[in-house]
DNA sequence: GCAGTAGCGCGTATGGCATACGCAGAGAGT
DNA sequence: ACTCTCTGCGTATGCCATACGCGCTACTGC
């Protein structure tokens, strides 16, 4: 069986990305490498979206056939994960001397930021546990940022899954409904104010007295853009860890 | 052009959710309907998946040929939208002495209810802001809760934004991974052990002492369940949401 | 009553997709 | 030199969404 060895229980294609896994030496030479395979499917998925990529496209454009992919990947989702791994790269190192609000900021901004560059990594199904190299660093440095606050390690771990679910909702909503948004040919901007003019039609002030009022407010037309939604939704969080941190002290 | 009516840029068949679109009584009688149609395709959802749903599939569900389904439905995603709107169905009515926080925690304890029983909402893909009957009508109840607090419109909906986002992510996660994990042959009460497990595999407390740290405590083996997860979490942001509130005033 | 016509169901066809299977040749270990 | 494993890949299967156009239905205006 391909899919598993030295009883990690993880695919074979993933064990090879941690670095296990030497080569046999007996057949003949690999003509490819995960790694370009990989960057193939990435550079599709960067210029045409994750859709755009199959098996079939990422071996043409690597000039092997599409089943030659095989004997480095076993399925399709194994090269997914592969290439979310390869959306974050490493993580940003951390400056030591900051309190953990502020580098846990930087943390997440720099996720964020890794999603904005590759913004089909949002939509790479998610079916198991951060597990492939660069996600368990990037994980590593966000614990480090919690290191010296009192929470146990059953909270940093809640505190960690919490805000980079937060930044992944987040970069989903905005990167991909703006692109969707984009696709129908208006402009991003103009995205929020037209969803309001939406929800005008569609709704009355007696069954929908709260969104009739906060429409008849006008501050959908002027959100304030994709950014400070999320610095809004980021401080808000971290005052709540905030405050379970000093109910602790 | 089928796509578009009445100049709410909708799709033919959302606007027949809202109950826009008369029949014309023109040509032969309808012999399905939208609804049958949704209820179809949700029964195969919650029996083997949302991968499972195709138009194939409902059709013959129903009884009829594929292309049938495309009189009712320009598009499957279309089909997927009306299935999620459906999911969610009408929220609950909250009842209107309680304070903003306890009326908020029970709407968001009701939306997530919601995607347990529909696990497969969790992955349709959102290709634009809540605009089906369901959704909207949840976002009523959901701003109603924050009426009487002092925060803006805008603020509102940005909270509500947040807390949204987290419900449908924590329920991505819990029962994405969960299912992922049981397909895999083992129990879902394993997944936290068996992560940590392959954790301690793949990390060493050279590069990866946080993890290790965290890994030693042993807290991954009892992480409490789901359930504990989520309410941490909600229990943070709506902490962080306090506190803005009482800034306020 | 009758023609026109819009809405209906559906058969057929196109062009995608992941991937199972097995073959031919490479090349290291014996 | 022989064997055995690993390589690349051609072929084939069985999915999928959906474009297109035909024949029919049943209501509207005459």
């Amino acid at each position: 069986m391909a899919t598993e060895e030295s009883g990690t229980g993880l695919p074979a294609s993933i064990e090879a990305a941690w670095g296990l896994r030497e080569r046999p030496g007996k057949g003949p030479r690999p003509g490819l490498t995960l790694g370009r395979i990989v960057d193939a499917a990435v550079g599709i998925a960067s210029a045409d979206g994750l859709g755009a990529v199959s098996m079939s496209r990422v071996a043409s454009e690597l000039g092997v056939s599409t089943m030659s992919l095989y004997r480095y990947v076993s399925a399709k989702d194994e090269l997914l994960m592969l290439m979310e791994d390869a959306a974050y790269g490493p993580p940003p190192p951390g400056e030591p001397g900051k309190d953990w609000r502020s580098g846990f900021t930087d943390w997440a901004r720099a996720l964020r930021t890794a999603y904005a560059r590759h913004p089909w990594a949002v939509n790479v199904p998610i079916s198991a546990p951060p597990s492939t190299p660069n996600s368990v660093a990037w994980m590593e440095r966000g614990l480090a940022c919690l290191r010296r606050t009192n929470l146990s390690e059953g909270e940093k771990i809640s505190v960690l899954m919490l805000v980079s679910g937060f930044v992944r909702n987040e970069a989903r909503m905005t990167f991909d409904i703006l692109a969707a948004h984009r696709r129908k040919g208006q402009s991003p901007e103009s995205a929020m104010a037209s969803w309001a003019k939406l929800l005008e039609k569609l709704t009355d002030a007696e069954h929908f007295p709260a969104v009739t009022a906060a429409l008849r407010t006008g501050e959908f037309e002027t959100p304030g853009g994709p950014d400070d939604e999320f610095v809004f939704g980021l401080e808000r969080i971290l005052d709540g860890v905030e405050a379970l941190i000093s109910a602790r002290s």
